[in-house]
RNA sequence: GGUCCUGUAGCUCAAUUGGAUAGAGCAACUGCCUUCUAAGCAGUAGGUUUCAGGUUCGAUUCCUGACAGGAUCACCA
């Protein structure tokens, strides 16, 4: 039982004991208190006294003594208004950091036995990743990780997206513009190779149709009519018929994509334990769209075209099946969903996909429930807002992308600037210098993009969206790298900073008593975090515990303690906060360097 | 037009899910390096939580209605 289940449960007993009432110990919440008043946790009394029977200050005075006479853990309490301040034991705060600092498997809550899929980036094999794909990929990577430590087993699938008319795109463009080049012959990675023919696709393709429009077509009749556009579309054609040599340009410029991705994803620090293709996974669905004809859940319509009927869960009727007999998108995912479940038999499957989606999944979802999948009710959709420029909306075809390639080398040389200037990287060798702004760099930028709620649309700005001070990645690390050192002269002078080393501590100053609180919620942040999939949380949660931290150390001298007890409890409490932070820091998937 | 999301300090974001006088960071200003890393700490200033109603002991949070921004509403993916 931790210390909030105990206060908790003898406030239960009060209620029990002094009112004749009985109170769920999960309906009485307790919340911190607020930083102007004495104590560490705040019971709210107002929704009790119909029961008290009592004004709000004698409610919260009985309970509260109450409290100090029956828990060993309360040590004082002060009401105001109907608020009741519950100050702790400070003993009780030393057995608390004890138990925590003894664990060895700090920020893991046990195995629950259940399994998870999380499906995150997700590319189109005819660019290179943006912006965008890099707040996907750092908020799948971390909501996976922290399910991990939510005791889930995990599954990170990678649907890629590598057949359809934009590949076709690039590959018309390529075979009309190339001659033959190649990521060596040219230079450009796989991926940006790619990207380039499906530019100048769109580029060949508008003047072709600013020709045939100056020659008197309409626009639409000129969209269709354009050369380039109906070889693409014969390219698709002979794709799905298998035709050889299409075929090898596509096997040949995925393989190309695939491997820029890999280096784009090496650097991000992502990675996956199952991809799909939809190439494979295209035609997937037919069988479940039978299933459902059967079941009465799709329904023909004359032209033999089958639709689904969401109208009594407040949709509207949405298309499963062209009257041609081919899928549509919707078609495909049903699919993709099951071959998923046949393979990994999970409990829950999140889908990290961004919010302009949202319509899509919640037809899906409701589908698969109706269907009666036993999975229905664990789908989950991530969606997360879109990321906008200073300028706006990032669009492709104006060039107002930002490349996630460029924007984490910036990243990283903006870090190394910055850390050249404050000169601190003395007693380094180019190697670690190097791996330290990569830290740095990459720190900084899962972190700005983690720390906001994911459904908010968030605004990037590249000239200042990065900082290095105050609510960020290096700020964090820095918190770290301070307790390393901290630690190193601990070894370097030989304190014992074990359990032994405090054992017997019954006092405590103010910040340390407010660091164990902050550190003492690490658990419950990643449980939050879990149920609501959500990075932010522990970002948040990190941020204010190296405040706390830093408080902590300009406040109170370690070396210059002259109680031995003192000075090692001190810094058992910087190496547990360093474990700590470490741990959350991975949660997001960013390291800590132990220098800085 | 229908549906969904968002609206909090000049800017970027929080607010323990309905709790106290709405908090941080950046930017501005004032202090603190002869002491464990100043990428730090302490402080000042900055607010009609878009607006108008409603629900109750209590609303940034829930409801209704405006206003603003965004997404979506294809036999596209």
């Amino acid at each position: 039982m931790n210390l909030e289940q105990k206060i908790s449960a003898t406030i239960q007993q009060a209620f029990k004991e002094l009112f004749d009432h009985q109170v769920g110990s999960d309906q009485i919440s307790l919340q911190p208190t607020n930083k102007e008043f004495e104590g560490t946790y705040t019971f709210v009394v107002f929704p009790y006294l119909r029961v008290t029977k009592l004004n709000p200050e004698i409610s919260g005075t009985k309970i509260g003594e109450y409290l100090t006479t029956h828990s060993d853990v309360v040590k004082s309490f002060n009401v105001v208004k109907g608020f009741l301040n519950i100050s702790i034991q400070e003993t009780s705060w030393i057995d608390i950091f004890t138990q925590l600092y003894k664990n060895p498997d700090l920020g893991k809550l046990p195995k629950n036995g259940q399994k998870v899929m999380v499906e995150y980036s997700s590319p189109n094999t005819n660019k290179p990743l943006h912006l965008g794909h890099l707040r996907n990929n750092f908020l799948g990577y971390s909501v996976a990780e922290i399910l991990k430590a939510n005791g889930y087993e995990v599954i990170k699938a990678n649907l890629v997206n590598d057949r359809g008319i934009h590949i076709c795109k690039s590959m018309v463009a390529y075979k009309h513009f190339a001659n033959g080049e190649t990521p060596e012959s040219s230079g450009l990675k796989g991926d940006h190779l790619a990207g380039k023919y499906y530019v100048i696709f769109d580029r060949e393709y508008k003047k072709q149709i600013a020709h045939l429009i100056e020659n008197g077509d309409t626009e639409e009749e000129a969209k269709k009519k354009a050369a380039l556009m109906v070889e693409a579309q014969e390219m698709l054609r002979l794709w799905e018929a298998g035709d050889s040599e299409v075929v090898g340009l596509w096997k040949t410029m995925n393989n190309w994509v695939y491997d820029g991705f890999d280096t784009t994803y090496k650097k991000m620090g992502v990675d996956f334990d199952k991809f799909y293709y939809e190439s494979d996974t295209y035609l997937l669905g037919k069988n479940i769209v039978e299933e459902g004809l059967k079941k009465g859940v799709f329904f023909k319509k004359e032209n033999e075209s089958v639709w689904v009927d969401l109208s009594e869960e407040g949709l509207d009727e949405k298309l499963v099946l062209r009257a041609d007999g081919t899928s549509v998108y919707i078609t495909q995912d049903m699919g993709t969903c099951e071959l998923k479940y046949s393979d990994f038999k999970f409990d829950k499957s999140v889908y990290v996909v961004g919010n302009e989606q949202d319509y899509h999944f919640d037809v899906l979802f409701k589908i698969m429930r109706k269907l009666g999948r036993p999975y229905g009710d664990g789908l989950y959709h991530l969606s997360y807002g879109m990321v906008d420029l200073p300028s706006g909306k990032m669009k492709s075809r104006e060039g107002t992308v930002v490349d996630a390639d460029d924007l984490m080398n910036e990243m990283v040389a903006t870090a190394a600037s910055h850390t050249k200037e404050l000169g601190k990287i003395d007693g380094f060798t180019a190697e670690e210098a190097s791996e330290l702004y990569e830290t740095l760099g990459m720190g900084a930028l899962k972190y700005f993009l983690l720390k906001v709620d994911p459904k908010k649309r968030m605004l990037f700005n590249p000239q200042e969206s990065i900082e290095f001070q105050g609510n960020t990645g290096p700020f964090i690390q820095y918190s770290h790298a301070r307790i390393s050192s901290i630690l190193r002269k601990a070894d370097q002078i030989g304190v014992d900073y074990s359990l032994k080393g405090f054992e017997g501590l019954a006092k405590l100053e103010d910040a340390e008593r407010d660091l164990i609180v902050v550190l003492n919620d690490f658990e419950k942040k990643i449980r939050q975090a879990g149920e609501e999939f959500s990075p932010s949380q522990i970002a948040q949660y990190l941020f204010d515990l190296a405040k706390e931290y830093n408080r902590f150390y300009a406040e109170l001298s370690i070396f210059n303690e002259s109680d031995q007890k003192v000075q090692s409890f001190r810094i058992s409490l910087s190496s547990l906060t360093a474990k700590t932070i470490k741990a959350g820091m991975r949660l997001l998937g960013i390291n800590v360097p132990d220098r800085m």
